[in-house]
RNA sequence: GGGCGAAUGGCGGAACUGGUAGACGCGCACGACUCAAAAUCGUGUUUCGCAAGAAGUGAGAGUUCGAUUCUCUCUUCGCCCA
């Protein structure tokens, strides 16, 4: 029999789907819309399995939506600014663009080879002006908002790189590529005010239902409302230091405060700066990164000053003030009470600097003498040592008990504090979006003039080693407006403001005037399902549900504010690590297996180290490169495997003898294709074989309900439970119009996983109309004779088949003739029976 | 430290609202074809047991006629936050 050729077949069906523009979608009103979107790819060079399995998993959907009769939106694009680009172009001298595009090219042929359902013509490019002239519209549009600033603010700065890192960019106090220690350093900072929208973004959550729990409450963690107070505190020591305030979320252990601590970058700050001392401790600090997670592993620190703080609560305490490093200045409001007994960082500072430890929650309501040792007690409790609070529940009802005594007494008032900062959007790089500011004598920011945008970036011949290339090129700073000249800003924006809003482009992406048309949004908007890696719960998503909010905000004509209905996190691809006798990664291309071992091809005495499966990745050579596997084995059979080893939300192992089964799959369906082909030339009568249409009926069932729920390994299975039935049931000699129509349908199903093999199948059995989803016939789903289940005493003894309407009474009949059972029952008394129509039969004696 | 989730054969994983545990795939074993091997096809494959049978879904308890599924305690692992 003639051997399926994907090369030729899938090869053929990519070149039809492009040259007659079967995916183009445009608005259809009386369509039902779907917009099918996974995170676009940043075009690194080659995609690798991770593209694989995210863009099939939306491929399926797609196809799958559309077969449905869904007017569908897939589009794909590049999500293309960024630092590799600049590290390549200073590697390899040559400029970010001219990589960057080349990339795009590669990875675009790759991406078509594996079939995928995307509308082309709607590509877009971040880097590209014709889109980033938009956002920087954007900007402008939110400056005029409000929700635009500027402010001086420190900054983790990479050394090496000479930028401005993002809290999550520092790793242990260390840049996250260069590996650099990562300094603290002022610099006036653009911000979007993402803040704004603490409540909605929060509040909205609740709304998303399609949205997997886990990233709401990651989403929701992130936001971080808290309810507490704010507390003023009188001073003594300085005079013209009145008093301090402090946010607290727990005012009600306020009578166990020992210390006052202050953030390095506090306003009275500036009294100390001649401090010799004050300095030296500064510039320690600063060593320490300024993300909360590399201050809780550094060691505590702090300056005490001459000031003492007083008790409002009892004026008698008066507590030393210290400057500490584990106080931030843009969490509450740079000052905190310290409370040893009950809370850990509290205590270690107290140890440290012998501060008095005091007790005022106990574990026991009668423990009143309960005292804190090396372990402070943060678990709920009774309130002891504190007058008013004595006896009342720690902290339900202290809590609303101490604000409530503090704002009578205008000691401080209630606040919500959220943990979310605003959105630092400046980068001192030189491939990204340029910031549309220009800067007048005085070093006022002013707008640029709207009809002056885009403002693109300055083609760059060779990179210097570090610096920001657009800051020393004074040709393209220099800006001339009405005779008057200016300076242009020179950082760029972060690259997460260009994926904040691609989703929106797609709706419209030849849109000239303005990023989107209403129209289109209001029609494709939102994305209905949404899918990608889980890295990105929190900042990108987060990051576009502010965008949408904001160009709601004030509009009157955007009402969107959810831009993502359904959301997918897909796990990641893994793979077997290999390791050589002197501990280097071994890449799985340069091994040989014999007897199920592994060796170096190239000295195959060498038997190599096999290592756990992990996610893929450069440093570690477990990498498999998509484009082989398609040479190899096909796009069809690669998709099929990406899918068939696991659920499509977990991670999934990429194994030679996986690809290599799925690839055998697709050559038998093709030798069953033959078969069925044959039959149906041979066999010329046309009676209804309701066998058959049963048996397509349930394969259109299970495979349509685990579409629904992503149960996409599922569907895997599914395809090779129909397979090994055809196989064996062609030989019943099915009628000719039965195998025609049940055939179709089969195929059809198919389509969205093995688009290629399916739709060749599908013009071999010579269907030439507009293909359609099955539709499901509830009445064939009936089986005609049902197993049940005879259990004595809750344990399964016997099977009866018998049909589906039998009465418990007559059921029982048949239990007593069967001999297994008989052994059992053996004349005892029946106690008692429990009997589940079509299920079963429990008989307890 | 807090939050969320997971744990099922040699492996990846199925099991809809509690109702036949182990679908489907990999691997393995045996058989067919072959001079032989590869490929292909067929059969089998939770464990113990020759068998009848018994045990069995991380551990322990509970609810129930019946628990992988529900409740509680614990262990291990993963992710996120600190």
């Amino acid at each position: 029999m003639e051997k399926y050729n994907f090369k030729i077949i899938e090869k053929k069906w990519q070149e039809h789907w492009e040259k007659n523009k079967v995916f183009k979608t445009k608005r259809e009103k009386n369509k039902k819309k779907f917009y099918c979107l996974e995170m676009f790819p940043y075009p690194s060079g080659r995609i690798h399995m991770g593209h694989v399995r995210n863009y099939t998993i939306g491929d399926v959907l797609a196809r799958f939506k559309s077969l449905q009769g869904f007017n569908v939106l897939h589009p794909m694009g590049w999500d293309s600014f960024g630092m590799p680009a600049e590290n390549a172009a200073r590697q390899n001298d040559l400029d970010p663009k001219t990589w960057t595009e080349k990339n795009i090219a590669i990875m675009k042929s790759q991406l078509k080879k594996l079939g995928l359902s995307i509308d082309w013509d709607r590509e877009i490019s971040t880097c590209s002006p014709e889109y980033y002239k938009h956002q920087q519209a954007f900007f402008l549009e939110m400056f005029d908002k409000g929700l635009v600033y500027r402010k001086e603010n420190y900054v983790n700065w990479d050394p090496i790189d000479q930028t401005v890192l993002a809290n999550e960019q520092v790793i242990d106090g260390k840049g996250w590529r260069s590996g650099a220690v990562v300094e603290r350093k002022k610099l006036n900072q653009w911000f979007f005010n993402i803040t704004k929208f603490s409540e909605e973004l929060l509040n909205n959550l609740d709304k998303l239902n399609e949205w997997p729990n886990k990233v709401k409450i990651m989403q929701k963690n992130w936001i971080g409302k808290s309810f507490g107070c704010e507390i003023k505190f009188k001073i003594e020591g300085n005079e013209k230091i009145k008093n301090v305030e402090c946010y607290t979320t727990r005012p009600d252990t306020l009578f166990g405060m020992s210390f006052l601590a202050l953030s390095i970058d506090h306003h009275i700050a500036k009294f100390y700066e001649n401090d010799e001392k004050f300095k030296k401790f500064r510039k320690e600090c600063s060593k320490t990164g300024t993300t909360e997670e590399s201050l809780a592993g550094a060691e505590k620190i702090g300056f005490k000053t001459d000031l003492l703080a007083i008790n409002p609560l009892n004026k008698e305490i008066k507590v030393p003030v210290y400057f500490a490093n584990f106080v931030l200045m843009d969490y509450g409001l740079g000052a905190v009470f310290g409370c040893p007994a009950h809370d850990q960082r509290d205590l270690d500072f107290a140890k440290k600097y012998n501060l008095s430890v005091t007790t005022v929650v106990s574990p026991n309501k009668e423990d009143k003498g309960f005292k804190v040792n090396q372990k402070a007690y943060v678990d709920n409790g009774y309130m002891i040592n504190s007058s008013f609070l004595n006896g009342v529940k720690s902290p339900d009802k202290s809590i609303p008990m101490a604000i409530e005594h503090l704002e009578k007494n205008n000691y401080g008032k209630k606040k919500i504090n959220f943990r979310l900062k605003d959105w630092g959007v400046s980068r001192q790089r030189y491939w990204g979006c340029p910031i549309p500011i220009i800067y007048d004598n005085n070093n006022q920011p002013k707008k640029i003039p709207i009809d002056m945008l885009p403002v693109e970036l300055p083609s760059i011949e060779k990179f210097k080693t570090s610096g920001n290339p657009l800051d020393l090129n004074e040709e393209w700073k220099k800006v001339i407006i009405d005779g008057r000249s200016y300076t242009r800003e020179t950082d760029t924006l972060d690259t997460f403001v260009d994926s904040s809003w691609y989703f929106l482009r797609f709706c419209s992406p030849q849109n000239k005037d303005y990023g989107f048309s209403e129209e289109d949004i209001n029609y494709w908007m939102p994305v209905d399902q949404y899918i990608g890696g889980v890295e990105h719960a929190i900042l990108h998503l987060l990051y576009s549900r502010f965008f949408m909010n904001a160009l709601a905000y004030k509009s009157g004509k955007i009402n969107i504010k959810e831009p993502f209905k359904g959301l997918f996190t897909q796990g990641m691809v893994c793979h077997e690590t290999y390791q050589d006798k002197s501990g280097n990664w071994i890449s799985p291309d340069e091994l040989v297996t014999i007897n199920g071992k592994k060796f170096l091809e190239k000295d195959n005495n060498q038997e190599v180290k096999v290592g756990p499966s992990e996610s893929m990745s450069k440093s570690k050579k477990n990498i498999i490169d998509p484009e082989k596997i398609i040479e190899n084995y096909g796009a069809d059979a690669a998709r099929l495997f990406i899918l068939s080893d696991s659920p499509p939300e977990k991670d999934v192992q990429w194994s030679d003898e996986g690809i290599a089964a799925s690839y055998k799959f697709v050559q038998k369906l093709w030798n069953l294709n033959m078969k069925i082909l044959e039959k149906i030339k041979q066999n010329n009568h046309n009676n209804d074989d309701i066998e058959l249409d049963k048996l397509t009926n349930q394969f259109v069932n299970n495979v349509t309900n685990n579409l629904n729920d992503f149960g996409y390994n599922k569907i895997i299975a599914n395809f090779y439970e129909i397979f090994s039935q055809l196989t064996k049931k062609i030989e019943n000699n099915y009628s000719k119009s039965s195998l025609i129509k049940n055939y179709e349908k089969i195929l059809i199903v198919m389509m969205p996983v093995i688009p290629h093999f399916a739709s060749e199948s599908l013009k071999l059995l010579g269907v030439e109309k507009k293909y359609e989803w099955p539709i499901i016939e509830k009445k064939l789903l009936v089986n005609d004779t049902i197993n049940y289940v005879i259990q004595i005493n809750g344990r399964k003894r016997s099977l009866i088949k018998t049909n589906p309407n039998i009465t418990e009474e007559n059921l029982l009949k048949l239990v007593k003739k069967d001999e297994n059972i008989n052994k059992y029952l053996n004349n005892k008394n029946i106690k008692k029976k429990i009997f589940v129509p079509n299920k079963l039969i429990n008989i307890i004696i």
